[in-house]
DNA sequence: CATTTGCGTTTTCTTTTGCAACTGAATAAT
DNA sequence: ATTATTCAGTTGCAAAAGAAAACGCAAATG
């Protein structure tokens, strides 16, 4: 994700590309329902049946998308030990560490425009609200896309600028 | 995205659905190549041309993706002033404000193990890696889900506790 | 002026989605 | 014990979306 006007742009994106860890994310979660279900499983929806009333999905998508969620290890099913014939889709670890992702995304809907909720997340401690989420250097300033550069590793570890191979 | 076990789960959810903004913007980035243009534009990829090749996409598919992020305002386009038949896809401030969500899912498949990139952002200014995104309290704690709960504004900048309605 | 390049659109074919009805097991009601 | 209902899917078919290649057109290039 860079920032670098480089020379060979687009070979170095493909270059990039090949290992770069956000596509399969996006085939995982990077689709409506998935997201969706996703959000809802962190709101606490966990049957499927709650799912198909509170998203207004089809079944068979549904079926089709909890299924890949178990599968990417987002999901986990596990039958309803108080009713034999229910299963409940809880979020993995895994999943839970997409928070960011979903409340960075609401964030930026809220603040651009795409309509503000009439419930804010709070701190539970204090009830205070929570921060904007945003890129951070190691020491807090805020970070902005022409604050960043790519480097290798090796190169951010000894931690100056660091010329690329 | 809350966090609660609600007892009337599924209505309260369908109801908070109805203002969560999360929707629009998920049918507008939410899916795969809009995500992976955004990603492209993000690294500094600008023509047509350059995410057709960088990214492998049907022509027909890449078109009426560059349309509807223009629409949704997230890219611009501008004619090319070194050549009048190139279009440049710039990035507008609410793309670039998407950045935090980007990282964030990149950050996530990384240490989720869908692949380990070869490089690392970085800050300009010092060389050092960026920090990892996460959900912070005002006072920067790091929260997880259950350190969360949903909150009428007014009671969150009252900033107690506060009963719902 | 002929050719190539950039940015699409059209066309054709394949895949995925959406909807409704159906199955089959586990509970609940009579 | 029998019947009915709920939950979690599956199946079948029409409609929409996707991929690949061909076509069009304007702007540059030789």
């Amino acid at each position: 994700m860079a920032l670098e006007r480089v020379t060979s742009h687009i070979d170095a994106f493909k270059e990039a590309a090949l290992t770069c860890p956000l596509p399969p994310a996006v085939e995982l979660i990077g689709e409506k329902w998935a997201f969706l279900i996703l959000r809802g499983a962190l709101n606490g929806l966990q049957h499927f049946e709650e799912f198909q009333a509170g998203l207004g999905i089809a079944r068979n998508i549904l079926s089709d998308r909890l299924g890949r969620l178990v599968a990417g290890e987002i999901l986990e099913r596990t039958p309803d030990p108080d009713d034999g014939r229910r299963v409940i889709y809880g979020l993995t670890a895994k999943g839970e560490a997409l928070l960011p992702v979903v409340l960075a995304l609401r964030q930026w809907s809220e603040e651009w425009g795409h309509g503000k909720a009439r419930v804010v997340l709070v701190d539970r401690r204090d009830g205070r609200p929570i921060r904007r989420i945003c890129v951070q250097a190691e020491d807090g300033r805020e970070l902005t896309l022409d604050d960043l550069m790519w480097a290798k590793p090796e190169d951010a570890a000894a931690a100056r600028q660091g010329q690329a191979a």
